[in-house]
DNA sequence: CGGCATCGTGTCCAGTGGACACGGTGCGGG
DNA sequence: CCCGCACCGTGTCCACTGGACACGATGCCG
């Protein structure tokens, strides 16, 4: 079955970066392409919207298909549509960007067989498409955001320790930041539930769990409070 | 001449969000529409990309074309593709957000015949689409973006008094500033130049000139100095 | 020459951000 | 059993910044 059209169309697609933090690392999630354009190459996960869901629908199914995964927090990241980004012709494609709690997924296989793994952000292999452009993008807003929003979470399990935050925020930053100043400020925003548990399996003293209150941070927002690292 | 693909593509639009500064309102770009669908209602300036066009390309294009005008500041704001927003079908609009110096533009005829004009944006009649929502975004993020870079020039003539730029903030981000530490920390930044010049044709005491300092600003933020209000 | 509208300027205080070090605890190895 | 190691958890001080706050100067107009 084909369509026509008077005039002629770009094809739109949507394309997602996708962040998971594993222990001291930034990572984000790729797709080994298996047909040309760049066959072999590596890519960010996507495909082609369709003509009845809307633009994040079209991600979140594109996730679940080609990775076999769910995101609490999926965003609209940029729309590229530079005329020669795609050797096949005219194609514009709207980034998302997403992010995981790496310990809750293991990869499932794709259910089209291409390969996904998991590369540390700042050691990729070459990509396809405009797709190094992408990612670097969607690196800037996550270092941006993450001052000011409280997304950070979205990549820790929901127990973790101060420490495991703060490594987030230096790894997230690239830069040291101290520890009792950090402790100081993010206790005082006081989103954060202190829990009676402690971290299990470390061969030292272990550090205690807490877990963020998305309920009281919604309120706090409500009332003009402003999270900022 | 028609155009026939394997699978349906969406049509893909660009529209712009034209704010400029009238003494003491801050104003949007509409167009009124001609034809179906919304016929008689006010809409934003836009239309459909072309083929071999980048998508910024196609709002200046857009933006000459349906207003005669031309704009320094122009950037992307947010792709909107919900699957009903069109009644003709299927349409993806990409969303960008343009400041203009209002005293230097005097809206030509529009090519086509409908009509521009500026409205303010706290007063704009129902528009077409989701041109409303559209709207919101851009006021949102100009609200966000006037704080944390010095975009609000661009409104601004060329040479302008310390009270112009301060009503300009406060009229933006709605709320009042208090005289002394505006001009403190305005100042303090190092990024106007004072000029030997005051305002002219005004029925008291005249104020001094500045000017903007582009060079400058390139040079602080390459030494990671962040602008901030 | 007086009135009016706006210009242009400085101080003080409270709160915040950032620098900085050490004793405590729990595990593991010898 | 004891020691060492690695990490946990905590408080002070100071410099700077943001925000509150008022009045004399200037220039036009009537």
């Amino acid at each position: 079955m084909s369509h026509t059209y008077e005039y002629p169309r770009p094809a739109v697609t949507v394309d997602c970066v996708v962040f998971g933090l594993d222990d001291e690392d930034l990572k984000v999630l790729l797709i080994q392409r298996g047909v040309e354009p760049y066959a072999g190459r590596w890519a960010l996960p996507g495909g082609f919207v369709r003509m009845e869901e809307s633009l994040e629908d079209a991600a979140r199914r594109e996730l679940e298909e080609e990775a076999g995964l769910r995101t609490s927090h999926l965003e609209q990241l940029y729309t590229f549509g530079a005329p020669e980004r795609d050797p096949r012709g005219r194609v514009i494609t709207v980034a998302y960007f997403a992010l995981v709690k790496l310990s809750a997924h293991h990869l499932q296989a794709a259910t089209d067989a291409r390969e996904a793994a998991w590369f540390s952000v700042w050691d990729t292999p070459k990509l396809a498409f405009d797709h190094a452009e992408v990612l670097a993008t969607a690196l800037q807003r996550l270092k941006g955001k993450v001052r000011y929003q409280p997304i950070g979470f979205e990549l820790l399990p929901p127990k973790f320790t101060l420490s495991q935050l703060q490594r987030l925020y230096e790894t997230v930053l690239e830069r040291e930041l101290d520890k009792r100043n950090f402790r100081k400020k993010i206790l005082a925003m006081d989103l954060l539930e202190e829990l009676d548990e402690v971290e299990q399996d470390v061969s030292h003293r272990a550090a205690r769990l807490y877990r963020f209150d998305h309920k009281k941070y919604k309120q706090l927002e409500k009332a003009g409070f402003n999270f900022e690292l």
